[in-house]
DNA sequence: GCTCCTAATTCGTCTAGACAACTAGTCATA
DNA sequence: TATGACTAGTTGTCTAGACGAATTAGGAGC
């Protein structure tokens, strides 16, 4: 693990302090100088970490003002790559998940171009549905390289996201994701898992999770059911 | 017009460039100090430009390297406030446009909650069919504060996005845009519209653009049909 | 009470450097 | 031919300031 940069490490202090609620929703942070002084760095390197802050909604900047946590809205919000789970924490809802599917699987050609294994090499293949307060809201089919978590168990992912198990327990470093969005109507299979008609619309997505060292960690589809939304902000150039 | 900071006038000097083609896609940039030496700043400023030209993915950085002018992908991108046809540019498609609808109509409560007028006081209210190569891929249907663009007219429409009348004409510094997406049904009038059959999945947006003054400047849904897909890039906290 | 002005506070922009980390070559050597 | 060390070039991180722009609180004057 090499040794992160110190505006990482402000960021991770006070990202840490957000989450566990020691900074509440609207709460002023200290001043740019003040900041720079207790993290003994210079205001510029706090301002690298606000940076951060602010463009991942953490935070809003106000000048003249100052600096104070942002409040959350409501839903899947899609700026952050994180955890289905995590993306309606905010809500003070109760998401579950149920594994309908887990085995080591042969790897299709494609799947295996992506993950750069050769085809009929093993790849882990888990389907899953989740649960908003007990109602199905989605469903995931995912494939993860077998070397990318050598010894995920069905177990390992009933007591936490796949995202934490991958970056905990295994140390994966995430990068980016890329995602592709597009409404399709539901199939009889997937519609009966999610208790939804056959051909009821659903958000489907596809989407490739990147580590920072370039490798690909995992490829997702998922079918999330019309009374889910997604929620995104997009900033002017 | 406030005059902008210098690492706006440079990210918008290089977009153009980028736009325009004079800087073609895998091209390498000056490194960052000839770029400070040719645009009369310090590296930290040239380094504040590319900074955003990186987080909206017109440029990609590699230490030790250089920087490239970002290969662009196929569909949508999302990553960027920018209008639906710049989000296709990059395919070498013809993005085309019918106005079905335009005239100045008495807001609904909720509309005029949103923009911070009277109920029943006047908006632009235009309906768009887009097209990619003659084809109908979305369908829009706008608000537009009367006081925002109190000129606007049916012509101005055809000849340029609403984006770029916005800014250009009008002169308003877009800031962010708040977006929700979920798949729906198409309604039957829609679907007729679209040249699709009634009930036929599309992937529903509704979208809030707000300018840096913190008025909202539009409130568009939109319906688009499955073929046209939606990109994004989310980047790990 | 009210308005206007001023001062303090805060974030925004920008400088001119320094050194570290990384990449892609070149070149000597086994 | 391969390998490894070296080097030039590039972006990454960080400093210690300066001044500008926006907001807010408080006081002076009416």
């Amino acid at each position: 693990m090499p040794r992160a940069p110190r505006y990482r490490v402000i960021y991770d202090d006070i990202v840490s302090q957000i989450r566990d609620g020691r900074l509440p929703a609207g709460a002023q942070l200290p001043n740019e100088n003040d900041l720079a002084r207790r993290y003994g760095v210079s205001r510029m390197t706090v301002r690298q970490s606000l940076d951060m802050l602010d463009a991942e909604r953490y935070v809003v900047r106000r000048q003249g003002s100052g600096t104070f946590v942002a409040e959350r809205r409501s839903g899947r919000h899609l700026n952050r790559l994180q955890s289905f789970g995590d993306e309606l924490a905010a809500d003070d809802v109760d998401v579950t998940s149920e594994t309908i599917h887990f085995e080591e699987y042969p790897v299709p050609p494609d799947i295996a171009d992506l993950f750069g294994i050769r085809a009929d090499d093993i790849a882990h293949r888990v389907k899953r549905i989740r649960k908003v307060g007990g109602v199905p809201a989605a469903l995931q089919d995912a494939w993860i390289p077998y070397a990318v978590a050598p010894a995920l168990t069905r177990e390992s992912l009933l007591e936490d996201s796949l995202y934490r198990t991958l970056t905990g327990r295994y140390g994966v470093e995430l990068s980016h994701a890329d995602q592709e969005l597009t409404a399709v109507g539901l199939s009889a299979d997937h519609a009966a898992r999610l208790g939804a008609e056959e051909g009821a619309p659903a958000l489907e997505s596809r989407r490739i999770t990147y580590a920072a060292d370039g490798n690909v960690v995992e490829r997702v589809t998922s079918w999330t059911l019309q009374e889910f939304p997604l929620l995104l902000r997009i900033e002017a150039q």
